[in-house]
RNA sequence: GCCCCGGUAGUGUAAUGGACAGCAUAAGGGCCUCCGGAGCCUUUAGUCAGGGUUCGAUUCCCUGCCGGGGCGCCA
């Protein structure tokens, strides 16, 4: 949404790869003459060999709008909604606009003097448009050879080749059990990680454990008050949870008791000078905190390159804030509190370091920062983080730019909405959080219950690979198929159905066409190897063709856009067609050799397509359901 | 008070300013001697209100209403 147009040195990704680009050095869009635009007839001289079907397209428009750049046309290009419509189009009305003619005119006019290229096999004028058809015999054959001889690379490219990004994702506190909120978020970090990874960047995965603070020593003093000598072992508590209980149990004491928060503060104060006992509390509580949240990782498929604590750096930012005061970027109050002054860039002040000298979480990114960059060089550093601090990076942000680093430009806020719940809202502040560990449980169990039903006799083994595939994949996809930028409701029922735009829809989906392979036989490899595309004929078929020709697009859109959603969205449509094609079109059984081996081949390419996009959402494809 | 973000069928959601606003669920009607029915086909139903820009607005601008979030020592 608002971060939509980040990432400056990726920018608008050209048309892909669009060749004739070089002909029109400097020509930007918008500023072609407005007057001198005429439909010509050209001499054609379009070279078929490693061009897509959307160059030709443009190339064809090119040779009779000369005056009309090569790259104003393809962002003119469009591909209809509707498959009847072909495979892209003109809309004419912008032309109207610069020719003054009617647009549908002007589209008559193209359909007479444009000469088409081999593939595409013919063009139409419907209504304002100018729509072309591509051959199905070429765009199966193109579309289907690419991808077998590509495999898992097919859609990829390396567009962020060389680039070195961070994403920093999760960010838990260790005096909480991770809640639903964070699923979404972790869902998000690997996905978005995987993506520029899939596309020739080094991705870093980070995480930044928030492990010190006033809010780890309430859980602390609670603990002292009225943990006696107790134990997650001796309690039978999930650790990170017993910690979390003594947090909760000092929220309800200091309700009582408002002096409480005076201890937490000199408990804090004593912490940070290195009081010996106050210590050793931390690392013993701490430790416990950090075991059941690796726990939930681990269970989740969460996976981090890197891991930072905050307690190793929020001490680190002394000189961040001395060259701040030296250029006058901060302050220091009457109080005594450093400020950093924001109201000239449009901003609140932002307090930096409280008026007793101790730290607070900005603290920490001011130090945090500058040492990712300059320990790991990189281009760019992205933080996962929910969109109820955006204001907090614009202005971390700002400071960077005003403190003068180079890598100002470089950090981006990749925010995301909250996770409500049919029952409720889902906050993190509210006592009504819902526990990761208890959503990941639930969606095990009733992954669990349908396969026993299904499958009865399943070994154990077989049984937890599979319920741990499949319920993972129900709560990701549900978390990634929608924009990240809004809030939006988990239904826990609905993803746990595996009926409708679900991750089970798609691995089962993945799971038939295994299933056609493994009983092609052994001959299969050979068939597909061998087979000619041009037989597939169907508008099924061509359906199921024109999105595994588009994946590779969709993925750069949601480079450009940084987003996952429309991957998934593209997912849930290739599945649907794929479904219908499976009911439609026998494959082992075509009416012919030739379709059977055509079918085999386009089956092969789905579920390399399939898969390879399962992948970057960090989503387990699995053989058999 | 100021700032940011949302408002799309009953419900959940999609749509670089373009064709008939897609999809899923729910509700109704169909399809298993046939490669896995966790599937497929089909019917009903929607852009908060009012202005503006544009050949064209769910999309951009303004106003209002409703909802969410944020605003110097909480993460």
């Amino acid at each position: 949404m608002q971060w939509a147009s980040s990432l400056a040195w990726i920018g608008r990704l050209p048309s892909t790869a669009f060749s004739l680009k070089k002909k029109s050095p400097g020509k930007r869009s918008g500023e072609s003459s407005r007057s001198g635009v005429q439909i010509l007839p050209g001499p054609l001289n379009i070279e078929e060999k490693n061009m897509d079907f959307r160059e030709m397209v443009v190339e064809a428009l090119h040779a009779v709008l000369k005056d009309l750049s090569g790259e104003r046309i393809a962002e003119m290009i469009e591909v209809p909604k509707q498959a009847n419509l072909g495979d892209y189009a003109l809309p004419c009305y912008r032309l109207s606009g610069i020719m003054k003619k009617a647009p549908q005119d002007i589209a008559k006019e193209l359909k007479e003097k444009i000469a088409l290229p081999k593939g595409i096999s013919r063009a139409e004028v419907i209504g304002a448009y100018l729509n072309f058809f591509v051959a199905n015999e070429a765009l199966a054959k193109d579309v289907i050879k690419r991808i077998l001889a590509e495999k898992q690379d097919y859609g990829k490219s390396d567009l962020l080749k060389g680039k070195r990004i961070m994403v920093e994702y999760s960010g838990p506190n260790t005096n909480k059990t991770l809640h639903l909120g964070h699923l979404r978020n972790q869902a998000l970090g690997m996905a978005i990680a995987n993506l520029y990874g899939a596309n020739g960047a080094r991705a870093i995965k980070a995480n930044i454990y928030s492990d010190r603070g006033a809010h780890i020593c309430k859980s602390m003093l609670a603990y002292e008050k009225f943990g006696g000598k107790k134990t997650p072992q001796g309690a039978h508590i999930k650790p990170d949870k017993f910690v979390m209980d003594y947090y909760v149990r000092y929220t309800t004491e200091a309700e009582k008791n408002p002096e409480l928060e005076k201890e937490v503060q000199e408990m804090l104060k004593k912490w940070e000078a290195g009081d010996k006992k106050t210590i050793a509390l931390w690392k013993k509580m701490n430790g416990w905190a950090l075991q059941g949240i690796r726990q939930t990782y681990k269970e989740f498929g969460s996976r981090f390159d890197v891991e930072f604590y905050e307690s190793k750096f929020y001490d680190k930012a002394q000189p961040v804030i001395e060259l701040g005061l030296k250029k006058g970027v901060f302050e220091k109050d009457e109080s005594g509190a450093i400020i950093a002054k924001l109201a000239s860039s449009g901003m609140p002040d932002k307090v930096v370091m409280r008026a007793d000298g101790t730290s607070i979480y900005i603290t920490n990114d001011l130090a945090l920062t500058k040492h990712k960059f300059e320990k790991y060089r990189l281009d760019e550093a992205l933080w996962v983080v929910g969109n109820e601090h955006s204001l907090y990076f614009r202005q971390l942000f700002r400071i960077f730019e005003l403190l003068g680093f180079s890598w100002a430009k470089k950090c981006r806020h990749m925010s995301y909405g909250l996770v409500n719940l049919p029952e409720g809202k889902m906050k993190s502040r509210e006592g009504t959080v819902v526990e990761a560990d208890d959503i990941i449980r639930e969606m095990q169990g009733l992954a669990m219950a349908e396969l026993q039903k299904r499958y009865p006799e399943m070994k154990k083994q077989e049984l937890q690979k599979r319920t741990r595939a499949i319920s993972l994949a129900a709560i990701k996809f549900f978390m990634l198929k929608v924009d990240a930028g809004r809030d939006f409701l988990f239904n826990p029922k609905e993803s746990i159905s595996f009926e409708g735009e679900t991750g089970p829809f798609v691995q089962y989906s993945y799971a038939r066409a295994c299933s056609i392979l493994r009983k092609a036989g052994k001959k299969a490899g050979a068939e597909i190897k061998n087979a000619n595309p041009e037989a597939l004929e169907s508008e099924i078929e061509k359906k199921l063709i024109a999105l595994l020709d588009a994946y590779p697009k969709t993925l750069q859109n949601c480079i450009s856009n940084m987003s996952l959603h429309p991957l998934c969205q593209h997912l849930l449509e290739l599945s649907s067609a794929f479904n219908l094609f499976y009911h439609e079109m026998p494959v082992l059984r075509a009416e012919t050799k030739e379709l059977r081996a055509a079918r085999l081949a386009l089956v092969k390419a789905a579920k390399i397509v399939i898969a390879s996009a399962l992948s970057v959402l960090d989503i387990e494809p699995i053989e058999e359901m």
